[in-house]
DNA sequence: TCTGGGGTCCTAGGACCC
DNA sequence: TCTGGGGTCCTAGGACCC
């Protein structure tokens, strides 16, 4: 019988600011968006105030009892803190899949021969705490699933102390804990979704976990059907320890104020290929097709959306900077609309291969660059380097569209200048 | 004034083939 | 009355995740 737990840190990025500013940690923290726009993590204090994913305008004004501290995402802080995260799991148990910044399923099979589950789950939480300064809560059951509720049961009820495992042999409790989840709460279950379950009657997960299968396959999917299979105790989703190469990658930002000129979007546009060629490179992959896409806010009241986006497929698979860069820009004037005060922009690279020459056609004129990939070695290496920053003249230079993130933390872990200091007297 | 970014998987339907 | 059947490939859109 497999067992698998889910280990995630608590409101991890409030998490990674509240650690170098101890002060703070039982006060109401959140982070914030890019360019400062909405909540995406609060802490427990914060909870009461703030909900997820509410605009930070709203916020900043109101009065509430007591002041909310506000961070702009420090995605370089986060990172780092991940992968320290993610080393100190990876050393407790042989087989691991990173899930998410801050998560990671285990495989525990087997590991009960010499250690209670949940004796375990408080070992890894005692590691983590030691070696990162984080708290993790750890969820364990034979399916994912099921580890996932268990861990969502661990942060509900502080009683549990952060670990909870769901095991076979004790029924009655899995019945009990499934009967009090909501069953928008699933992993796998989105509002839709529990919508559309709620209104057959299906309102906790025990509910869903008793619905017959066939069911639910031919009413809803076969996703939703496995996840009642999971939910059953059936391992349906095997832990991934390779993931899969990237079939996609997005470059999209909001920009920091409205852009209204054709010169201002062709930079943003510029600048995002770039940084998108760069992922393609760090993939070792190629891409085959392009896609560019401009959208005004759609909440701006009075005014006319437009949103548009324009691909292509490109004659050679390329990884190559200029190529993307030129292709993104004669898609862009395919798009462009005069008039509109444009909230966002993007582009999206896919149909990926491996190998930039795959096979050339007989009367295609086009050739591969010849001196591409050493170009782009020597742009990748300085930009690496972090000792100086090379880029296209298309982006510009310091750009007013550029994100807002007033609220920014230092680099306490990714930049020395900015390393804390511990003052002895 | 002000509302995130980056992914995955599945399905339905159209185009096209013989 | 009744207007084929079966297959593949591609794309757009919808659902989900953090």
């Amino acid at each position: 019988m497999p067992m698998f737990a889910l280990a995630d840190a608590n409101s991890f990025y409030v998490s990674c600011e509240t650690l170098f500013q101890p002060g703070l940690r039982r006060k109401p923290v959140v982070v914030l968006s890019n360019n400062d726009g909405c909540v995406i993590a609060r802490n427990a204090a914060a909870k009461k105030y703030v909900a997820m994913g509410q605009p930070w305008f709203q916020i900043r004004h109101a009065s509430f009892p007591e002041k909310i501290y506000a961070f702009s995402s420090n995605y370089a802080l986060y990172h780092s803190m991940s992968q320290r995260l993610m080393s100190g799991l990876e050393e407790m148990a042989p087989r691991v899949e990173q899930y998410s910044i801050d998560e990671m399923f285990l495989d525990l099979t087997g590991i009960n021969n010499c250690i209670h589950f949940e004796d375990f789950g408080r070992q890894l939480r005692a590691h983590i705490l030691q070696n990162t300064g984080l708290t993790i809560g750890v969820g364990c059951g034979p399916s994912k699933t099921l580890a996932k509720s268990a861990q969502w049961a661990s942060k509900e009820w502080p009683q549990f102390g952060g670990v909870l495992a769901l095991t076979p042999d004790n029924p009655r409790r899995t019945e009990k804990l499934l009967s009090l989840q909501p069953v928008e709460e699933i992993w796998g279950v989105g509002r839709r979704i529990a919508k559309r379950l709620n209104v057959l009657g299906i309102k906790t997960a025990l509910e869903l976990a008793h619905t017959h299968p066939a069911f639910i396959r031919k009413n809803f999917s076969v996703v939703l059907e496995r996840t009642v299979r999971e939910l059953n105790g059936e391992a349906c989703i095997p832990l991934d320890e390779m993931p899969a190469a990237k079939q996609q990658i997005v470059c999209s930002r909001s920009f920091g104020q409205r852009v209204t000129e054709y010169n201002e979007m062709r930079e943003a546009i510029c600048h995002y290929a770039e940084r998108a060629a760069e992922k393609l490179r760090a993939e070792r992959q190629y891409c085959r097709h392009v896609s560019v896409f401009i959208r005004t806010s759609p909440f701006t009241p009075g005014a006319i959306h437009y949103g548009n986006v324009a691909g292509e497929k490109l004659t050679l698979a390329t990884q190559d900077t200029r190529d993307i860069i030129a292709l993104a820009m004669r898609l862009l004037d395919r798009i462009w609309l005069d008039g509109h005060r444009y909230m966002k922009a993007g582009i999206l690279l896919d149909d990926f291969t491996p190998s930039g020459v795959t096979q050339l056609s007989l009367f295609s004129e086009e050739q591969p660059r010849n001196d591409s990939s050493a170009l782009m070695a020597v742009l990748d290496g300085i930009n690496q380097s972090r000792l100086g920053q090379v880029w296209f003249a298309g982006r510009g230079i310091n750009p007013q569209w550029k994100m807002k993130r007033k609220m920014l933390s230092p680099a306490w872990t990714t930049r020395w200048s900015d390393i804390p200091v511990a003052m002895v007297r």
